[in-house]
DNA sequence: GAAATACATTGACACATTCGAATTCATCTA
DNA sequence: TAGATGAATTCGAATGTGTCAATGTATTTC
């Protein structure tokens, strides 16, 4: 999974809401503590039922969230390991750029 | 800065290039261990002018990148901080959802 | 001051993205 | 099997984004 599909999909404000809400759901009509129903979604985001599975389908391409269909329903749930990939890509940005050190320097 | 605006400015693949061109400089005309002449990214991304100033002004909106004018050149460094927020943004999300132990379940 | 240089801005275009209405698909229940 | 339900897909409209050509602006140099 490239990390330019992880950003883009991670981009949109939407979907930003529903990766919070998948990693801390409130109260919903199905919604359990480890796994989040497509239809609670629809109406935390006040969104149509295909804009979401749209999103949902963004964010499950891109390995940040895997979906389980039970019955009827699908149930949602984060995947910690693809956000420890993004994490991992901008961490040697988010420090000073080594110090270059006069030994540094002349290798 | 929001964290939108920061994963939409990493989002697009020639702004990834150009972040990881300002960690790592290879050579350049005018580019320095420590700043980016705007000219040098000009070659290596094989766009436009207009492109790359484009793409810096939003890195730079988004405090990703900060730029520094210097005579007739325009000389960019990445901003660690801004990185360091976005890893900071993203790393409850790359660990497992805190186990549920009784006793947080019970709160 | 005039020409040259490096970057920014504007305008235009193609392409991608977001969204909802309508429809289709899959599953459960009576 | 028929009807109901939840989600996925299709399609079109509106909007956003990336790109370049042309132009503008600031700075240096002659």
């Amino acid at each position: 999974m490239d990390i330019s599909s992880q950003l883009k999909a991670l981009a949109d404000p939407a979907r930003l809401r529903i990766v919070e809400f998948l990693r801390r759901p409130d109260a919903g009509c199905c919604t359990q503590p480890d796994r989040v129903c497509a239809c609670d979604l629809e109406t935390l985001l006040g969104l149509s039922q295909p804009s979401i599975s749209h999103h949902m389908k963004i964010l499950t391409q891109a390995g940040l969230v895997s979906g389980e269909k039970l019955g009827r329903w699908m149930f949602y749930r984060l995947e910690p390991a693809a956000f420890a990939e993004v994490v991992a890509a901008l961490i040697p940005f988010s420090t000073p750029p080594a110090a270059t050190s006069p030994v540094a320097r002349a290798a």
